[in-house]
DNA sequence: CCGCATCCGTTTCGATACTG
DNA sequence: CAGTATCGAAACGGATGCGG
């Protein structure tokens, strides 16, 4: 069931806790920012989480317009969540949240890392020529693909397959991360099997090339 | 004794919910905003945070950086909490956090309302004339006392009594509010001796009139 | 297999009482 | 005033079940 207290207080930021600050909340609208996602795709990414407290959170984010759950088109059964635009605006503040969480303490226990979070720290902190051409990468992370696209100076990150790729990428995300700390790495990680590359290798290297503050894995 | 739990997740959002995710702790530093407080400061600005969590809550934020407590000078023998300078640049996060949460469905149950988010929202929404004169109002709210000051286009906001204040106005939190939301009740609550002024009036007026986008309590 | 629901031990929270 | 102690209620975390 899901949980129903609040903090009875008519503050602006103690009624966005109401809605957004319990267990997992801001977490799974992190996995939602880069598009939709199913039950399953959310249990992948937040590992942590029990299912019922995913269920529940869904729930009650759904219930108070942040999220919609959808049901895809006929040949597919299944349906996925996705941000509504109220919860499309928590973006820049979830965001802005990750930028201060990466300077405190880093953790000592082991830890997850999922695609989503290690792209959007990509998207972030890449930037790529403005005068450069588009080129579009297909990351594929643990079995999901991912679009990549650089133009006009900026990176366009999307779930799904792409339709022309210039270059495949394959690896997990923490190898990814690893790799855009230290774009140098690419050669023994494709050697060593952890990546693998198809395609046109210098398109990946010219976006690796433009990731900002090495400083900070996220 | 305080909560250790985490996300273990290496994202930096993750990393912040760790930090300033538990229950009450972003409404602990929004108290904090204006400047130090006391234990007993905070009970009252969050009466619906028991004293054993407010207790938690505290030594978990101290101990992770984020506030600081600190003994005041020996007239007084207690003690206040402060943010850090990593508290501090939560500000925006939740500044931004607030006006995403006014925007989001009002709440049913009967609510309390602090000082501190009413002053927060009156600095982000005043907006003095930058060819003004200054002015320095003294606001009393629940017994305590702060420094309204309105110079250059800004106003300034801090826990404690001005030097040589325009004008003197006591009152509590919700009734501010509502003066904020329509300066034109201002005579009616005045006449109804929930509002007390004392001083030049005027100056109150003007920072009242420049308060934009009434129609959000907070 | 997917999308949860149920069960159950543990942790955290909330309310109140109590102490230096 | 500034917390601590106690205790029942709620939420969480982990495992397992189960219908579609």
């Amino acid at each position: 069931m899901p949980t129903s207290r609040s903090y009875r207080d008519a503050c602006g930021i103690a009624r966005a806790l109401d809605v957004v600050g319990e267990r997992w909340a801001l977490l799974v609208i992190r996995e939602l920012l880069l598009g939709p996602q199913r039950f399953s795709d959310l249990r992948l990414a937040l590992p942590n989480a029990s299912s019922n407290v995913l269920a529940d959170r869904l729930r009650e984010l759904e219930g108070n317009g942040v999220l919609h759950r959808r049901k895809l088109s006929p040949p597919a059964a299944s349906s996925v969540y996705e941000l509504t635009e109220s919860g499309r605006e928590l973006e820049p503040i979830v965001l802005a949240l990750g930028e201060w969480g990466v300077r405190v303490a880093l953790p000592t226990t082991p830890t997850t890392l999922s695609a989503t979070s290690v792209l959007l720290f990509l998207r972030a902190s890449a930037r790529p020529d403005p005068e450069g051409a588009t080129s579009v990468c297909r990351f594929e992370l643990n079995d999901r693909a991912w679009t990549v696209r650089t133009e006009a100076g900026q990176v366009h990150v999307q779930a799904g397959e792409p339709l022309e790729p210039d270059v495949s990428l394959r690896t997990d995300p923490e190898t990814l991360n690893a790799l855009l700390e230290d774009p140098g790495k690419l050669d023994v990680v494709v050697s060593d099997g952890s990546v693998t590359v198809a395609g046109d290798c210098s398109a990946l290297r010219r976006l690796l090339a433009t990731v900002e503050d090495r400083a900070s894995a996220r």
